[in-house]
DNA sequence: TAAAATCCCATGTTATCCCATATAATCCCG
DNA sequence: CGGGATTATATGGGATAACATGGGATTTTA
C-alpha cells in the first residue's frame, strides 16, 4: 500500500517544474499522474492519486443531487483539480494558479499526509506544523496501536495522563 | 509476531549511518525498510514497521477529511516520517533532522519497545528510564497502600538508596 | 507563425552500493 | 569439555549510481 510520508523540499524553476521526490514517485507507480487542487482549510495544495479520486467522487456522489452541498463541494474539488503528469525526468509543472495559492517562490515542500500528499511553501508549511506539533503536546497526545481484534475501539488517539 | 526487546548500542558514524541490531533486523523481515519520525514527547526516534505504519494511515484516514484533526494528526506522523532502508550491510542512514532531534553525536542506542523500537541518545534514555523507573516504584507503593488480596509482595520497595 | 509547453541532454551533488577488516559469537571436532 | 576454526556482526572507506536541476532543442497549440 502506498503511503506518502516524509518532507522533502525542491526548487520551483522559472518554467514552474518542480521535481516530484523519487520515493512519491514510486509510490505513485503507473499512470505517472495525480491530482492536485487547492485546499479549501489552508495554503497547501492537495494532491492525491487517481485511486483517492476516484473514492472522492464516490463520496460526493453519495450526497444529494443538485443540492447546495454537493454543489459546492464539486466545485472546490472536481473544478479547481489539475491532471499533473510526470515528466521523463521525474518533474510536474505546477500551473500558475496553484502556485499562486500556496505562495511558492523558488522553493516547494512535498509533504507526506499518509494516502496523499501536499504541496507548501516551506516556510509557511513550518508554520503549520508548529502549531499542529503545540496543540498535541498540550493535548498529550499519544498513539495508540491498532486494534487487531473484533469489537475494540477504533480510535488512534487518546489522551495521556 | 514481531516483539522487539533490549537495549542495543551502536555507533553513528560521519555519514550518519548506523547499523541496526540483527535481531532487529530479523524481526523487520522483508521489505527491510522501517518508518522513523521524532517522537512529540521526548527526544527519542519513534520507529515503527510497515504494517503498523499502515494502520496507522488507515486509522487517521478514517477522521473526517479535511478537516483540521485529520490535517493535524497525519502532519506530525507521516510529513515528519522518515523511510528508512537497511543496505546490504544491514545499516540505515539517519537523517540530520532525527540526529538533531535526539541530539546523537557518536552513539546510538536502539530500544525495543515491544511491538515498535525507538533511537534514542544513550545518556539521555539511561535519563528517560530512570524517571520511568522511579515514577513505576511510586505507583507501587501507592498500589501497597491498598492491599487487593492475598499475594502480596512482602518485600519492601525502600532500600535506603 | 509566435508563444508555450514538452522533451532531451548535461552536470553537480548526494546517497547508495561494494569491498575490506576488526571484533565478537558460534560451531565443530578432537 | 576445550581450543581452534568458522561464521556473523559491526564499522570504515572508496567507487558507483541515483537524483535534482539547469539549459537548450523540438513539438504542439492558439
Amino acid at each position: 500500500m502506498a503511503i506518502f510520508v516524509g518532507t522533502h523540499v525542491n526548487k520551483v524553476d522559472s518554467k514552474g517544474r518542480v521535481s516530484v521526490p523519487a520515493e512519491f514517485r514510486a509510490l505513485l507507480g503507473e499512470p505517472a499522474t495525480f491530482f492536485a487542487f487547492p485546499s479549501f482549510m489552508h495554503l497547501g495544495i492537495e494532491c492525491v492519486n487517481d485511486t483517492f479520486m476516484e473514492s472522492l467522487s464516490e463520496d460526493v456522489g453519495d450526497l444529494t443531487l443538485f443540492s447546495d452541498e454537493q454543489d459546492n463541494l464539486s466545485d472546490l474539488i472536481f473544478a479547481s483539480s489539475h491532471t499533473l503528469s510526470i515528466d521523463g525526468d521525474g518533474r510536474i509543472v505546477l500551473p500558475e494558479i496553484l502556485r499562486l495559492h500556496a505562495k511558492l517562490d523558488g522553493q516547494s515542500a512535498f509533504v507526506g499526509k499518509g494516502k496523499t500528499f501536499q504541496i507548501w511553501k516551506p516556510s509557511e508549511h513550518n508554520e503549520f506544523q508548529r502549531h499542529a506539533r503545540e496543540r498535541a503536546r498540550a493535548d498529550r497526545l499519544v498513539l495508540r496501536k491498532h486494534p487487531q481484534g473484533p469489537g475494540s475501539n477504533s480510535d488512534p488517539l487518546e489522551n495521556g495522563t
